[in-house]
DNA sequence: GGTCTTTGCTACAATTAATGTAGCAGAACG
DNA sequence: CGTTCTGCTACATTAATTGTAGCAAAGACC
């Protein structure tokens, strides 16, 4: 059985000053999680699917993330397949700045 | 020796299509780094006082963190400690929006 | 009915990553 | 010189991740 995923509430590796942000960066700390919202991002995927947006990630450790990612709010499995929940989506749009960020540091000169 | 940090231009584990947030969310998406660039947004630390902001995580691995962290060009060593560089700065830009949204998760219901 | 195919999901051994404790050399201060 | 910091590393233990294989259930096809 896995360990429990983090949730708003209970922070698992943060402190425990109860600051949601320290359960969120926990959470999206665990591979493949950030991937896994962004390959979701605009489209439901199968987990099959899913897996080979994922470069073929081992299906063990995907389902232990959509797991995590259904707990937490963000995903929900529906007949066309795994897609973002309202919140999933709000979540990922914290995440445009991030990809125009990217694309600055890739001109950064490494 | 530690394995090579992704960077902008060349991807670890995401996709080999060049796209940057690949790279990106994958750096991201290792344990700490999230909470690293979190605990630098304000203030220099050293590498004991990010311990201890980091809830005393072994220093092997914030070690490890901060090398990729460096090479990415995200954090760099100063006389005051490790600190944000300019474009740490503008990627931590880029977590104001997910402070938001932690809020409003904790607030969701679970 | 039978037999493909695909779905979500799990078992399990092997490998890799992270932890926890201890400690190093170097610089700064007394 | 002896403290006390700094950044950083060794190393054994533990936890997380991978890779391969496969399950039962549901739908399509004949």
């Amino acid at each position: 059985m896995p360990k429990q995923a983090p949730t708003a509430k209970r922070s698992v590796r943060g402190s425990r000053t109860g600051r949601p942000i320290m359960a969120l960066l926990d959470l999206l700390g665990h591979r493949w999680t950030l991937r896994i919202i962004w390959e979701l991002r605009e489209v439901a995927l199968t987990s099959r699917a899913l897996r080979t947006a994922c470069d073929e990630a081992s299906p063990t450790i995907l389902q232990t993330r959509l797991t995590e990612l259904r707990d937490a709010g963000f995903v929900e499995l529906t007949a066309d397949g795994y897609c973002l929940t309202e919140l999933g989506r709000e979540l990922f749009e914290t995440f445009t700045s991030l990809n125009r960020f990217a694309e600055r540091w890739s001109k950064h000169g490494r």
